[in-house]
DNA sequence: CTCATATCTGCATGAATACGCAGATATGCA
DNA sequence: TGCATATCTGCGTATTCATGCAGATATGAG
């Protein structure tokens, strides 16, 4: 019980770490290898000192790693399957936005309906 | 380029509400079948105020669903697989607190290591 | 040494979360 | 109807996060 409770404390932790759009998105660049600062500011959009913050936090959690090369500061993820099992979380969300626009369009749809019914009744 | 970051930014959204030591246990609960709020609120050792708050975020994101029995409102997983994803990142913490109990045991060892000297060589 | 480049760090502030408490609801039973 | 049980909700406070900005470091080139 006791390790139960230990275990979810850390996932918890690190899940934390990890939920941030930013961070998420720089977990998936490191994927196909390391990239320093400049590079994840250029292909995320994101500064790169709040870059630099994410991967601080992200290296601090050990899910990426540092290494120096002259000036830049490559990045790297720490376990490659952790990342992959992160990422695996995708095709969910895929459904839910699958499903979020499904219900959307049915509700347009709905309006559509109602404002023509609207037209041909009105009052 | 703009759907990693719509799914980048879900996906932190998921993440967010499920990353909570007591969320966890609660989907690790639901794993085994429906429970309703008094149930895991003794399981968890936690308030059940505390328990269907939390019951409230997960719902609202639609990770667990709810059925009413009676005065007892009872949830279960949305989704199964999902919930098997998430629990399925246990092993990595469980490694990474196996490492710091190594690495900690190691400090303890060079403790000891470091008083002995000082007790063999005093000054 | 000096400058430009690449990153990091230390704040200040605003936003989001977590939590407990008190009171509101809802339901089944006598 | 009145009561006990099971949950939910609203609210105040305390904590934690997110972010941008200014200034500090570190490194390579001239």
């Amino acid at each position: 019980m006791q390790s139960r409770n230990l275990l979810a404390r850390e996932l918890s932790v690190m899940l934390k770490a990890i939920a941030h759009p930013d961070r998420i998105r720089i977990i998936e660049e490191l994927k196909t290898g390391a990239l320093d600062v400049s590079a994840l500011s250029t292909r995320l959009g994101v500064s790169s000192t709040r870059i630099s913050q994410h991967l601080a936090l992200l290296k601090v959690h050990r899910l990426v790693e540092e290494r120096r090369n002259g000036r830049f500061h490559c990045y790297s993820l720490a376990d490659q399957d952790l990342a992959g099992w992160i990422l695996g979380g995708t095709p969910f969300i895929e459904r839910r936005i699958a499903s979020d626009i499904a219900s959307q369009q049915m509700i347009e749809h709905a309006k559509k309906i109602w404002t023509d019914d609207a037209q041909e009744q009105p009052n």
